[in-house]
DNA sequence: TGACATAACAGACAAATGTCTGTTTTATGG
DNA sequence: CCATAAAACAGACATTTGTCTGTTATGTCA
């Protein structure tokens, strides 16, 4: 292979072992070298070593497809949870079946305790949610005041502003032109489904 | 090891293989069978084959660490995108140096045209884009009215609506308090950045 | 209980892979 | 032009890894 100047091959390494790993398949030493077309590995490996030592790149150990991006060692790692958009919310379940859609997030919880969902209406619109928004939910069956929440009151779902009252649970939406769900004043079920974590919003 | 019921070992394994694969890493066959306690690697081996004709895996190659997420080979692959946050704009360079901060997304742009930004100040409020939010804005020297871009006047980072009028071009906020700029009748240098394509907000 | 499908085990081989030692060629800066 | 560092090459070895053939044990269901 024709000699380069120095730094040069090595930073289409580096981009070439990023694209790869973002792809989620590292590439082994042989690859390296097959895809820069050298004939010895050890070319290949000194340019991964060197980027390791320059901390451009991590590697786990020795073992094989083991260099990493190593902002990606400190970064949680992404997470795939359940769009339950057109699912008529009130069973939730989402096993390994059939996969609807998955939407990809970095949280600190546990990918089972969440979900994700597209908010349908204009309730929250001074709180930022805008209709179409996803929202990133965390189940749990309580709330602190001042949460945004998901709740299923009937056989719906609505997403709003967690609110106590001499005791009593208040869903305020953050519009003028929407009222307060106060729950069990009107007999329909209810339940708290989580909080809210996280919002989205594709506007190309 | 003890034998389990039917489908029961192979749910853990496939949550096993998802969470690897999802962090970056796939496991080898004979890592799988480690992480089970199995005693032989066609154990695993067995039960890996058997998710993917399932569908829930799909195996690229013959090589090591092929199983992948069904849903990744259709889905655009996750990208890396730099946050310039307290970087004060104006320079925008972000090469393989010291990394900053970044930001997972997924769009069909390709990593290099994209950007992400953190929103300072409340001039966007009514287009549901508030002060912390992060905007990812891709790079981009023209725009068409209606779009939310991030420009570039005097020395400092704005998000606002693109408009014309009168062939000239006009920043609109979407905040009564705020009054619209209008490029090159005070001055300022000015320059548009990009189009916002998508905004985040975190609210833990 | 007995038949059957599945789970788990045993042992092995070829290829892929990480790693090593040493040599040759070329770009770079004084 | 020369000294030096870097790039590229050569060949090799121990593990790791994917894969295979065949056997044994266990859960499931009629």
């Amino acid at each position: 292979m024709a000699y380069t100047s120095p730094g040069e091959t090595r930073k289409k390494i580096y981009d070439f072992v990023r694209d790869r790993i973002l792809g989620g398949m590292p590439p082994t030493t042989r690859e390296v070298q097959r895809a820069f077309g050298f004939r010895a590995v050890q070319s290949a490996r000194q340019h991964l070593e060197r980027l390791v030592v320059d901390g451009k790149l991590a590697k786990t150990g020795g073992r094989s497809r083991s260099y990493r991006l190593p902002e990606f060692g400190k970064a949680r790692p992404p997470q795939l949870i359940a769009m339950l958009g057109r699912v008529q919310a009130g069973e939730l379940t989402e096993a390994m079946e059939d996969p609807p859609e998955y939407i990809m997030v970095q949280t600190r919880f546990d990918d089972d305790e969440l979900f994700a969902l597209a908010v349908e209406g204009e309730s929250m619109l001074h709180a930022g949610i805008l209709p179409g928004d996803i929202v990133i939910v965390r189940r749990q069956p309580t709330a602190t005041p001042g949460d945004i929440v998901v709740a299923l009151v009937g056989d719906e779902t609505t997403v709003k502003r967690y609110r106590e009252r001499d005791g009593r649970v208040e869903l305020h939406p953050e519009n003028e032109a929407f009222s307060p769900i106060i729950p069990r004043e009107d007999g329909a079920p209810f339940s708290l489904l989580g909080k809210v974590i996280e919002v989205r919003r594709s506007v190309e």
